[in-house]
DNA sequence: TGGACAGGCAAGTAACGACTTGCCTATGCT
DNA sequence: AGCATAGGCAAGTCGTTACTTGCCTGTCCA
C-alpha cells in the first residue's frame, strides 16, 4: 500500500478528497469539472493520476460499471495521523 | 505559515516528528542520533532543513538557550486534517 | 584565551514528482 | 455499423525538493 503523507502532499489531490467528501462516487470527468469550479485547470491525464495516487493509498475506492468509473472516500487510513501524534 | 501536507511528506521530517514526540525539547544533534537510531543517516544540515520546514509549518517550537536550540513539538495544526475530512 | 562544541549560511547537485502529449481501448447510443 | 464518450498507457519535459559541501558564527569551559 501507498502513502498517505505523500498522497496528502499535493494541493490538487486534496482538492479531489474535497470533492469527493462533498460528493462521493463521481466519476473522472465529473471530478476534473468539480476541480475547475474550484480553480485548477488539470487536464485528464493529471487527474487520473492524482487518482491512481490516491487509491494506492487507501484513500479512494473504485468500482467500475460498464463504461464509467466511480471513485469513493476512504478517509479510515487518516486515523493513523492522530495516532501517531496525538493531538490535545 | 507552511503546510503541513508539505512538511509531513518527507520520512525523515516524520521521524522527526516521532522522536519528538517521544521526547520534547531535544537539540539538533540529540534528534539526528535518534534518526541514526532508527537507520536513517541524516547529515546535520539535512536535519536542520527538516526543522525548518516543520516549524514553518507550525508543528515543531524552538527556543533558543545559551548555544543550544530546543525543539518542542506542537500537534495542534493536525487537528485540521480530520476537520476536513471527517474520520468515521 | 583558545579550543571544542552547537548551530548557521549559501551554493551546487541529483532525483523525484507533477504535468503534458500523443495515441490507443472499450462502452453505449443512434 | 459508426461515432461520441469515458478512460488507459507510456514516454518525455520541467520544476521542486532533499541532500551535500565548504565555510562561518556564537557559546561555554579548562
Amino acid at each position: 500500500m501507498g502513502d498517505i503523507y505523500r498522497a496528502l502532499a499535493d494541493p490538487t489531490r486534496r482538492a479531489l478528497l474535497d470533492a469527493l467528501a462533498a460528493a462521493d462516487g463521481q466519476t473522472l470527468f465529473a471530478l476534473r469539472n468539480a476541480l475547475l469550479e474550484r480553480g485548477l485547470t488539470p487536464t485528464r491525464q493529471a487527474v487520473s493520476q492524482h487518482l491512481d495516487v490516491l487509491e494506492e493509498a487507501g484513500l479512494v475506492h473504485v468500482r467500475r460499471e460498464g463504461r464509467y468509473k466511480f471513485h469513493d472516500l476512504d478517509t479510515r487510513p487518516l486515523r493513523e495521523i492522530p495516532r501517531r501524534w496525538p493531538i490535545p
